[in-house]
DNA sequence: ACAATAAGTTAGTACGCACTAACTTATTTC
DNA sequence: GAAATAAGTTAGTGCGTACTAACTTATTGT
């Protein structure tokens, strides 16, 4: 069993420590630091609103969380400006995105989920596998490098390809492109997309692009397809001049 | 992400409900229902020292979460007397012990885990796996009807076997059994007593037992041995005069 | 440049769930 | 059966994490 919640949290046991010990974080915590991570990956510090809005929360929720988090030395904030991750709230982030995408190949691997639907699963379990479960897991499935959307798996040092990588919305029109990654957010996009063929490793070319976030164009295969700028932009791929491999 | 840990758990959504609609309890909650499970087992009521003991709280603090879970309707509990499960809060407690049991399972056949340390990780995901993922476990199993200690698993619908077995402990001298589960809380002890043989399947023969729980004399195949009263009572077994298969 | 709007913060509140201290009820023992 | 002990409850507190309302600071548009 072992339950108590609050104060095993504290961990205050040394005789002193000059950075305070960190010994387990609240599921919370952890997912703030997750979407700060990646918000901070589109180049800024995390704005609040926009840390509520990815946590479905309250702004002023995040005013309080930051403040705490920043004690803990997690994140820096900058009053007015957002925040961003330390190194070892970086550490922390990674880790668990580490986790979330080994779930996910090993859910989608060895227990038959479709990859347009694990997330919801994997965002529970990142919180509650340890990390020796994680490494059997990973272990199990050959050690990848990218998950089942094509996002790339830190190591257990939290290194990480983070390269940015252009979206379909960036393609300019003539493109031929390889599809790296999509986000594993929405499971209805994703199954909208692999029911176009739009899927982890397809090569497209863009043919035609309308303004103002009109429909794009592009031929998937020999297949002729039409996509909103919404969907467009959750699909991340590589320019390819000729198929490589 | 999805965070929001108060409101959602509230859950006051259908024009009018009779019994409260109990969408997800929290896991302290869902750990007190599967003690009091468990205590109830022995016959009695689960008294609050006990269910303190068991979750490593203070009676206090029991207190309060079973006024609660009565509220919730979980539990009836009478002043002073100590608390029993409602029919709907037994459902939840045999869910999740349905969900640990299949999670150790999955633990030791698919990823390696020793059965003698599988415990505190199930005790982690049982809360976080979704009835959908533990069903799939269960069938990638082969919908396995006992755990890698011996212990049943209860069905979807709650069903399960709850004879009560005798342990090595009330065993009569010169008795012969076969060991058909053991606790899973202490790995140490599980180990130790794997180290002797005597594991899930094991037959074995009682042969003497000093008062004042001195040790107990049995016979393991043909090895002797000599256990703890406190070993023993973790050990249960049931009689058999000759060994059936 | 300054008003309008957006973004962020503080203050006050609530609930979950733990704690200790003090009190009450039950049980045991002589 | 009364005193001693054990078990259980209430009261008050603290922390995590959410909320709304009210206020402050930044940004934007004319």
């Amino acid at each position: 069993m072992s339950a108590r919640a609050t104060d095993e949290r504290s961990g205050a046991h040394s005789t002193h420590r000059a950075v305070p010990r960190e010994k387990a974080l609240t599921r919370q915590a952890e997912d703030y630091l997750k979407v700060i991570y990646e918000i901070e990956q589109g180049g800024s510090p995390a704005a609040t609103t926009d840390i509520a809005e990815q946590l479905g929360i309250a702004a002023a929720s995040v005013s309080g969380m930051l403040q705490r988090l920043a004690r803990l030395g997690l994140v820096k904030v900058e009053r007015y400006r957002g925040a961003r991750l330390s190194a070892s709230g970086r550490l922390i982030a990674l880790q668990l995105i580490r986790r979330h995408r080994i779930i996910e190949s090993f859910l989608v691997t060895k227990l038959g989920y479709g990859w347009d639907d694990v997330h919801e699963e994997a965002e529970r379990l990142e919180h509650a596998a340890s990390a020796d479960l994680v490494d059997r897991m990973a272990d199990a499935l050959g050690n990848p490098t990218a998950d089942p959307h094509g996002a790339p798996i830190p190591t257990v040092a939290g290194r990480v390809d983070e390269r940015r990588l252009a979206s379909i919305a960036d393609l300019p029109v003539g493109a031929r492109a390889r599809v790296v990654r999509m986000s594993d957010r929405d499971p209805e996009l994703l199954r909208y997309l692999k029911k176009r063929g739009i899927v982890p490793g397809a090569i497209l070319r863009l043919v035609e692009r309308e303004p103002f976030d009109g429909p794009i164009s592009l031929t998937v295969g020999r297949a002729k397809q039409s996509i909103g700028a919404t969907a467009a932009a959750a699909v991340y791929v590589e320019k390819s001049a000729r198929t490589d491999r």
